[in-house]
Formats: structure tokens, C-alpha cells, sequence
DNA sequence: GTGAAAGCGCTAACAA
DNA sequence: TTGTTAGCGCTTTCAC
């Protein structure tokens, strides 16, 4: 460093100053064509690069967005990163990623870096060992955009783009029943995280619309686990009744159950149907394939930008807090399709 | 913005100087005790949080680190950027990403984003679809750290860390013939890309090496994906004499083929044996299991990091090409290993 | 141990 | 259409 070309060397070289120079490259309206073109082929000429870091001090803004994501190592959130990062890409600005290691701590770390940073805007999918929030609130508190995506916490004013846990839960049962599974059971999630307390909600929702009764002994509660999956097929195994389906709350989930179904000799999916949650990239290649939900990686990424967009465009215009609520699609797939339909 | 709070505010608030508070707050040897203590108390008080963009100007460096892949949906990335990640971190480094989508026009353009930002190195995996490099070397010109990881090219003169493809191959294809397969063929990818070609190269190497003759007509020239597995197989299948084992260049090929066998009633792998290269997660999750080799991902983005690091710290001093090359993990599963052995 | 002053490179208000 | 000047917030040299 030091030794790069400044708008200063580039005024020198040309006889003019360094606000002129400045001027041209930035296209402004009151500097001549002629002008422009010297300056952009001298600019060329002496490799400049603009310092953005000079530039983005004096307007007060950075052109940045920073990212807190729980691991990188995760499929999902490099798919929303994909997202964002596409997106806001052609809106000129640049991704700083931070990983949350699913611990509070770091996550709190990160909202500070990215507040001393001046990152002009926060994404954040909250970690799963958070259960206190007042990082965020002060990161709200500060006046910065800041928009959770997937795993989003509504009490704290916070804009937030999800997809419809419910509703995806409720299309995987509806699903089973029209199937004609007569006993359908649910593998769920810790009930403090509200995404896996919606699906389990949606499971409920679509017995009832159904006029099927809960029963509480089909709903096992597990650790979102190809272990808890495996689990909850030897207990429901050794009811009296087991059930003969199962719409487990993640893919891993589904995986585990249908491995130990399979060890267990039971036919999928003429004996028994499952149908998983996320779309992970195994469940097209597994036997027999995984029918599942998609949570639209991709496009919760581009939501959550262009959102985020809004609010630094004019936050003060956007009061209440937006919860943008994207919609699941369902994957049908040979675990839950019965040939004999 | 503009409503920050900044060190000449602590400073009047504390009747003395930005400077003193600079350097209170930077830990300033010649700083008195009290002193500190004061500065960084008022400092909480009034929620100041640095300025890392002016700090940045005025030291001439950024703290940030900038990185260029060609999907963050590719899960390999996704797990290099995990491993880059968490080490930048313990070193107080941030991470810029940047998406070339395997093209060399929006790679060229995220070099410049990264001059721009001043960012203090870069690390880059080079897009399939780039075959013109003079954009690496005006980066090298400009005398940035930067390396390559995974996707290397050894013309430049750029750093690299890579792993060890031909030890891989060569590993994998020894795998083969130690299982008793007989004639063993390779579906190979494009020849133009190194890695693949390095993989071809430790597939021949092992063979000779078990003074088994190299018949190329058992080697398929595919795309990389799980169509040219099938259809590798396909085109085997045919064969008067056809193969007994596969090394596929990379894990979806090896799917492909299991599809391609199965669905031909070949039973794997006690008449065939396959075995693939990148340990991508479904691999564990199919029947049978795949056999493959793992590329150290995490591991890598670590050491491309320190290397980075080792640069930035003393450029002059490294005047050779470091290329580090990591040794890729055998992971033998069901897909090669033969029951009756 | 602390203060005064300068400057990193850029942009914008004001003046001409 | 262009130049002058000031200043974004920080760090550091030099002086005391």
C-alpha cells in the first residue's frame, strides 16, 4: 500500500484536480464528454483502482452486507448465500460472511464486527444455542437494517423472511392421508424452536382438517437426527399398533426412519410412507427416493436482499415489521407413492 | 449515520484528545492505567463502536480477506469457505465472497471488487469456464497476496494448496485391484482441467504399477456428472469383454454407474466394484454405500488461509511458489468391498 | 503520559 | 464546467 494511484496522481498527470477527476469517474452530469474520456483513459492507462475504503468514509456508507449464518459447512445456508449474494451482486454490493458456530457468543461477536464494520445492512439465521437476544435488540436499537432469515424470532420487531413451516407440514400429511395411510405418525423437533413447533402444528392441523383424531403416542419427539429417525421406528415398532407412515421434520430425520424400516424388512412405501422436510441433496439418490419439502434456499435468499434493500433504501418508511413468508414445495417422490394408486 | 458516536466524542466527555483516546482504546503502552480504564468505561457508556472503515484508511489495510468461488450452492465450497472462515476469524480477519459462477468474465470482475475494497488477500478457485488468466496476473502485478485453492493453475506463478489428485487416483484404483476386480475401467472428466487429468494419470500410474497393461478402451471420457456415469456404463455394458470396476473421477459419475448397474441387475460389488472421488454427503446415504475419496475440504480452506496469512505477513520474503498439496483420506465403503474377501 | 497537527483518499458544498 | 476547501474518523509523528 502507499504506493497505489489516487485521483490526485491522475488530476496531476492531466493538469486538473483531484474533485474534477473525481467527478468524471463517477459520471457526473456536469462534466464534459471530453473530459470524461481523458480522465477514464488515463485512470485505465495508469492502472487506478478506485480505494473504496476512502470512498465509502466520506459518504458514510459501505456498499457491504454482512451475513451471520451458523455454519457455512451446512448445504442450506450456502444455497441461501447463493441467494444473497447473487442477488445483491447486481445491486453493487459486496457479502461479508461470519459464522455463528451456533453459539450466542459468536453471534454477538458478529453483530459488533458488523457494526464496527459499517456494513450497510444485517442478515442473520439465528443460532440454535440462542435463547438471549439482546444483541439483536441493540443491533436494532443502532439504527441498522437487520432482517432474520429461516430461523427468525418475532418478539423482537424484527423483519424476518421465512418459509411456511405449517403450511409445508400440513401439505406433507394432507399428502399421507390422501396416500391412505390410516395411522400417521410425526417424528418432531425440540419444541422450543419455533420452525420444527410449526411443523408439528402443521401435522395436527391437517389430521384435523381431516377429522382424524390425535393420537399423542404417534408424535415422537427427537433431536433432528438420522439417530432420532432411526429411534422413533423402534418405538412406534413395538406398539401394539404401530403406525403405517411417518412425516418426519427434516430429511435427516426421514433418513434414519427409513434405514431402520429397511433393516426391519418393512416395504417402502407399500407398508409404510414417509415423507421428509428440506430437500436435502441425498433424497433423490437414496432407495427408495425421499419424498420431501423444499424450502426455497435460493429464493430466501433473493427475498431476504431485496427486502433488506427496501429497508436501507428508507427505513423510516417501513415501520412495522415485515415478515415475508415464502411458500414450501412439496416433492413427491417414491417414499410416499404408493404404486397401487 | 453521522449520529455515531466517535473517539473526539469520548474525548470531550473525558475533557482530552482523540489521540489519547485512540491510543487508550488501542492499548498504548505509554497510556497510564487509569487512563484505560476511564476511556474504555466511557466508551461502553456512550456505545461507541470503531470505525473499522476509518482505521482502515488510515493504516492502509483492511482486515478482510476476500474469496472467490464458483457457487456457494456447491457444498465443496461451502466447506473450504467453513474452513477459510473460522480461521480468518481466530486471526480477527473477515471474509469477503464473491460468485463467479464458473465464468471468467465475473471472476475478472471480483478480482477488481477486491482491489477495490483493498482487501489485504485473495483466494480463488478457478471457474470451469476460464481459460484465459491474464486477470490472475494483473492481481499478482499489483503485488496482492493471493492463491489458489482446489482449482490451481502452476503457469502463473501463484501460490496454491490443492490436494493430491494422482495420490487419490492412485490409491483408489490400487483399492480395486486389491479387491480382486479384474479389469478395471475409469471414467475420466475433461482432459483440459488438471485435476481430472491428475486423476486419469494416478489411475494409469497404479495399474502399471501392479504391472497391469493399460487398455484404453476401458477408460470413458465423461462430463462430471451423473449422466456420464450412466452412460459410461451403458457403453461398457456393451462390451464384449466389459469391465468388473469403476473408478469414477467423482462422486456423481460413481452414482450414475450404481444407478446404471442396478437397474441392469449387476449386483455391486460382488460382480462389480466402484469407487468414486469427493465424498459428497450422499454417499453414505446410498445403497450400497460409496466408496470414495475424501478431499479434506475444511482442511484445505485452513492451510489456504495460513498461507495467506504467512504472505501477508512478509510478501517479500516468499518469493517461490508455495504449492501445498494435502493428501486426500481413503474412505472404503460396501460399493468395493467385496463380501467373500 | 498527553496534546497538537497532519493526512490516509475520497466527495460535496460553495464559489467562480 | 471546473477549482477551492473542508472534512469523513482514525492513527501517528513530533513536541512538550
Amino acid at each position: 500500500m502507499g504506493l497505489e494511484i489516487t485521483i490526485t496522481d491522475i488530476a496531476n498527470e492531466l493538469n486538473t484536480t483531484a474533485a474534477t477527476v473525481s467527478r468524471a469517474l463517477n459520471n457526473h452530469p456536469s462534466i464534459s464528454e471530453k473530459r470524461k474520456k481523458t480522465v477514464q483513459e488515463a485512470a485505465i492507462r495508469l492502472k487506478y483502482k478506485r480505494n473504496k475504503i476512502a470512498s465509502s468514509l466520506r459518504l458514510g456508507q459501505s456498499g457491504v452486507i454482512g451475513v451471520i449464518i451458523p455454519s457455512a459447512e451446512i448445504n442450506f445456508f450456502g444455497s441461501v448465500v447463493h441467494g444473497i449474494e447473487s442477488m445483491a451482486n447486481k445491486s453493487g454490493y459486496n457479502i461479508l460472511i461470519y459464522q455463528s458456530n451456533e453459539e450466542r457468543e459468536y453471534e454477538a461477536k458478529g453483530i459488533e464486527t458488523f457494526l464496527s464494520a459499517r456494513v450497510d445492512g444485517i442478515l442473520v439465521s439465528i443460532a440454535k444455542n440462542t435463547t438471549e437476544y439482546s444483541h439483536f435488540v441493540a443491533a436494532k436499537a443502532s439504527n441498522i437494517p437487520i432482517i432474520f432469515f429461516d430461523r427468525a424470532n418475532n418478539d423482537l420487531g424484527i423483519h424476518s423472511v421465512v418459509i411456511d413451516d405449517y403450511k409445508g407440514a400440513f401439505i406433507a400429511t394432507t399428502h399421507l392421508i390422501e396416500q391412505d395411510y390410516k395411522r400417521i405418525a410425526h417424528i418432531s423437533g425440540p419444541p422450543h424452536l419455533k420452525i420444527f413447533n410449526d411443523r408439528l402444528k402443521g401435522y395436527m392441523g391437517a389430521l384435523q382438517a381431516h377429522d382424524i383424531s390425535i393420537n399423542h403416542d404417534l408424535i415422537y419427539q427427537g433431536n433432528v437426527s438420522i439417530e432420532a429417525g432411526r429411534e422413533a421406528i423402534r418405538h412406534f415398532l413395538k406398539m401394539p399398533d404401530p403406525p403405517d407412515a411417518v412425516f418426519a421434520v427434516e430429511d435427516f430425520t426421514a433418513l434414519g426412519a427409513i434405514k431402520e424400516l429397511k433393516e426391519n424388512g418393512i416395504k417402502i412405501p407399500d407398508d409404510f410412507g414417509i415423507i421428509g422436510f428440506a430437500n436435502e441433496a441425498f433424497g433423490e439418490h437414496i432407495t427408495p427416493t425421499l419424498s420431501t419439502i423444499d424450502q426455497q434456499t435460493v429464493q430466501m435468499g433473493k427475498e431476504s436482499f431485496k427486502l433488506l434493500m427496501q429497508l436501507m433504501g428508507n427505513s423510516k418508511n417501513i415501520t412495522i415489521p415485515q415478515n415475508i413468508v415464502l411458500d414450501p414445495i412439496p416433492i413427491f417422490r417414491k417414499s410416499s407413492t404408493r404404486r397401487n394408486q
